[in-house]
DNA sequence: TTAGGGTTAG
């Protein structure tokens, strides 16, 4: 046996200026390697040497797993520990098939009389624990390499952060690079650092990539493909795209773009959304003649992506490239453009990628055929469709077709249609002589599943036949077909939609004695149907039933009941009933508890609202704008201003900004306080605070100033309005003229009546009310004759409960009696224009009616 | 199979 020296001796003075020539023609490519086949180590001795070594590796690598079971070979183990070098060593770990096992002998072999690791058994040892997926043994490997002491060459470096690297062990694979530097374990070159570079992209630390870049030109290096690729992918994640197309572009100019660095910014761009950019990217270098650089994969990649993103458009481009450079799409790819042409409804593309798979030979599967069958408009298209099939026609395949065949033809309304093929096939199973049914019984008898009855049956709650719902899932029985928890809560949902909610409990029970288990969904379109109806006490008996199942009380449904209840004036019952959730765990958000607010606020309680905000926020709620608004409205009407501004303030100091409506409300309360000027004041906090007036801050200040009887302002207004580019709407027109009645300027709201017509805006009857009322006491029952016909033709006339149904009874019988409108009116009423209670009234006393009125 | 709901002007 020779003796061979145990230690490697390295050159320890490898750095080197390296120019951008020799870097460019000698770097091995990196990236393009597979990890696997980097070879650790390039000792190589003599064929004896060889041949004896290899005997003992084989030795080892048969007895050490077994561990010495007799003295024989326990002696044997000791007599090769006296043998190993580092070749040997490093060459049975690589042989060993357990990690473990390897790791036991790696241990093994450095407790060995005259054995030192290297850095190869080192790398060896690391490169186990990779495939193995050990990272806390890695990072020990890492640590203890340097205690070792044990010099490393720069590419054996560069191994180790490698498999570091590989494992998203980033800290570690800085540590063991700047370690063995500081302890001049290993001087690292050109490819230690790539190595390390592209161990840190694993983190996307784009600061830490750019300070070893640094490093690296501190000691003059050109920076080469396989440094630059790291940052690029490193800018790349981090969505830094202007930066990463500079390295880009820098790496083109260089020629160095390969169809790895090509496919790191695109499918990056595509993953970003930016596919247009991906595209043009494509095309870029595709006008460069670099068609290397987009290969098959890549293509396959972008479409899925782009799919994925919504743009079927530039997936189908794609599609169209691949072809053109003769690439094969596989079934996946048609398989997701189909999907997606189907669900944005482009039935006519989709069914062309179908016939041109077809035409290439690709064999579409079930799954794709089913998605056609069940959602292509024409019933034209089904036949050829189903014809298609070439594969086996099983009994699974027969009914996945037949389901399909259901879903289209509710998916075009058939709903008929489809249940009576449901019920034939249920009869017997095709017998007779429809073309359809015969390609797909195929002389065999269709069996339908469960997925059957679920699409039927949803069907039929949709199209509201409920009835015949639930004969057919009731006959699921008969035919002896699995019921399911979809079905149970399709028709509990449907049932609770019509009001039949004792069936519901009924069905409810049933599911759960029949071992399913009702979902969140089951007991939340009962717990809706319960919140619909403000059936406070019904809702809560359901919560404590979810609670027991996890469930949660859907938030659109308790918001609803809350709502209903505030609405019907009941905003006590409302806060009883979130304190009642809340005490069931179920805490209520904002939202429920601002409607409640608005609901006390409603119902002349502003100290039961004030308390329950007081308590929200002590209790750590944190009440947005919207609540604020609502105290604040509230407040308001209150004609509590000061307290209003109060709040207003309060939201300022938490942070929260006041919108529109915060300062719309405010304008109004102090409108309706009747100080204008406050109200103009907060017109003005809106242009400092940078919050845009809108229509509504216009209005109610127009309103406001009409109020005060100060018309000539509120026109003002209307002026400085629609210069600011805020164009009045109908309520804004009707609030203006309605404003100019109050303050009897008759020719400017006739005006803006004309103005308003003008543009196809109806205004409500309450202003053709002012109008001709306050043409009455300008004494000019003409035009109030004329509005009066306005009405007529228009048929709108104020709700008998309203007020100014009364001011027009007045108006008519004014008319009436007035000898110069008489027999217009008499006219009106002749021809029925007029309602029969205006009629009525007209040859009535006055007297009678100003009493009414009043 | 299921969703986000609440506040402003005549």
């Amino acid at each position: 046996m020779m003796f061979v020296s145990k230690l490697h001796i390295f050159n320890t003075k490898t750095r080197m200026f390296i120019s951008k020539q020799m870097l460019t023609k000698r770097t091995v490519s990196l990236i393009s390697i597979p990890f696997s086949r980097i070879p650790f180590c390039t000792n190589a001795s003599s064929s004896s040497v060889m041949e004896d070594s290899k005997q003992i590796v084989d030795t080892l690598i048969s007895i050490f797993p077994k561990r010495p079971q007799n003295e024989e070979q326990n002696q044997q183990l000791k007599d090769l520990g006296l043998m190993i070098t580092a070749n040997i060593v490093e060459n049975a770990l690589k042989g060993f098939k357990n990690w473990k096992i390897a790791q036991e002998f790696f241990y093994w072999a450095s407790k060995q009389n005259n054995y030192v690791h290297n850095c190869y058994t080192y790398n060896a040892m690391a490169y186990m624990l990779v495939h193995a997926r050990q990272n806390d043994a890695l990072r020990n490997l890492a640590i203890e390499v340097v205690n070792s002491r044990c010099f490393m060459s720069p590419g054996a470096l560069g191994f180790f952060v490698r498999c570091l690297g590989s494992q998203g062990l980033v800290n570690e694979a800085n540590f063991l690079f700047d370690e063995v530097k500081r302890l001049n374990l290993c001087t690292p070159n050109v490819y230690s650092y790539n190595c390390l570079l592209e161990a840190i992209s694993k983190s996307g630390d784009v600061c830490l990539i750019e300070s070893r870049l640094n490093e690296m030109m501190g000691f003059n290096w050109v920076l080469d493909k396989y440094a630059l690729t790291p940052l690029l992918y490193c800018y790349c994640q981090a969505g830094e795209f202007v930066k990463a197309i500079d390295v880009f572009n820098r790496m083109d100019d260089s020629g160095w773009v390969d169809s790895y660095i090509f496919s790191i910014l695109v499918v990056s761009f595509s993953k970003r959304g930016e596919v247009d950019k991906a595209y043009e990217l494509i095309e870029k270098m595709e006008n460069q003649k670099s068609y290397g650089c987009l290969t098959e994969k890549t293509c396959c990649v972008l479409i899925h992506g782009f799919v994925k993103e919504g743009r079927v458009d530039r997936a189908l481009q794609l599609l169209d490239k691949m072809h053109r450079l003769g690439y094969n799409a596989d079934i996946s790819i048609y398989d997701v453009l189909i999907d997606e042409l189907c669900s944005i409804k482009q039935f006519e593309k989709a069914l062309l990628l179908f016939w041109e798979m077809i035409e290439l030979g690709i064999q579409p599967d079930m799954k794709i055929l089913t998605k056609l069958v069940s959602c292509v408009p024409e019933d034209d298209d089904i036949i050829p469709l189903l014809k298609s099939w070439k594969g086996d026609l099983t009994n699974k395949n027969r009914t996945l077709l037949f389901n399909s065949v259901l879903k289209g033809l509710i998916g075009r309304s058939s709903i008929d249609k489809a249940y009576e093929l449901l019920r034939a096939a249920l009869a017997d199973g095709f017998q007779d002589d429809n073309e359809r049914t015969k390609i797909i019984g195929n002389g065999k008898i269709v069996v339908p599943d469960t997925t059957s009855f679920e699409t039927i049956i949803s069907g039929l709650c949709q199209a509201n036949k409920l009835d015949l719902a639930l004969d057919l899932f009731r006959d699921m029985d008969h035919i002896g077909c699995k019921r399911s928890v979809l079905l149970y809560n399709n028709i509990i949902d449907c049932l609770s939609h019509s009001d039949r909610v004792s069936y519901c409990y009924t069905l409810l029970n049933e599911m759960k004695n029949s071992g399913f288990q009702p979902t969140e969904f089951t007991h939340n379109s009962i717990f809706g149907y319960l919140c619909r109806h403000e059936d406070v006490e019904g809702a809560m008996n359901m919560l404590r039933a979810m609670r027991t199942q996890g469930h949660k009380p859907w938030i659109k449904y308790y918001t609803l009941l809350v709502r209903k209840l505030c609405k019907h004036r009941r905003a006590i019952e409302a806060c009883n009933f979130i304190s009642a959730m809340a005490h069931e765990g179920f805490l209520p958000d904002i939202v429920a508890h601002t409607i409640a607010l608005d609901g006390l606020f409603m119902i002349g309680e502003p100290e039961k609202a004030l308390k329950l905000f007081r308590d929200l926020c002590s209790s750590g709620y944190c009440p947005d704008v919207v609540a604020y608004n609502v105290i604040i409205k509230g407040l308001c009407k209150e004609k509590r201003l000061l307290e209003s501004h109060d709040l207003l303030n309060e939201m300022l100091n938490k942070g929260l900004v006041p919108s529109v409506v915060t300062y719309n409300l405010l304008i109004d309360g102090w409108c309706k306080y009747g100080d204008i000027d406050k109200a103009t004041k907060c017109l003005s906090k809106m242009f400092e605070e940078k919050r845009e007036p809108n229509v509504i801050s216009y209005s109610t200040l127009i309103d406001g100033f009409c109020d005060s009887g100060r018309p000539v302002e509120a026109l003002n207004l209307w002026v400085e309005m629609k210069e600011k580019g805020c164009l009045p709407n109908r309520i804004a027109y009707m609030a203006l003229i309605n404003g100019l009645c109050k303050c009897r300027k008759l020719d400017e709201a006739i005006l803006y009546l004309g103005e308003m017509e003008m543009k196809d805006m109806i205004p409500d009857p309450f202003i053709y009310v002012a109008i001709i009322d306050t043409s009455l006491s300008h004494s000019d029952p003409v035009l109030a004759l004329n509005v009066l016909k306005k009405m007529v033709q228009t048929k709108t006339f104020p709700d008998p409960n309203d007020k100014n149904h009364g001011i027009l009874k007045y108006s008519v019988m004014v008319l009436y009696k007035d000898p110069r409108t008489s027999s217009d009116v008499k006219n009106l009423i002749d021809k029925g224009g007029l309602p029969t209670h205006f009629c009525a009234s007209a040859e009535g006393n006055a007297t009678d009616i100003v009493h009414q009125v009043i």
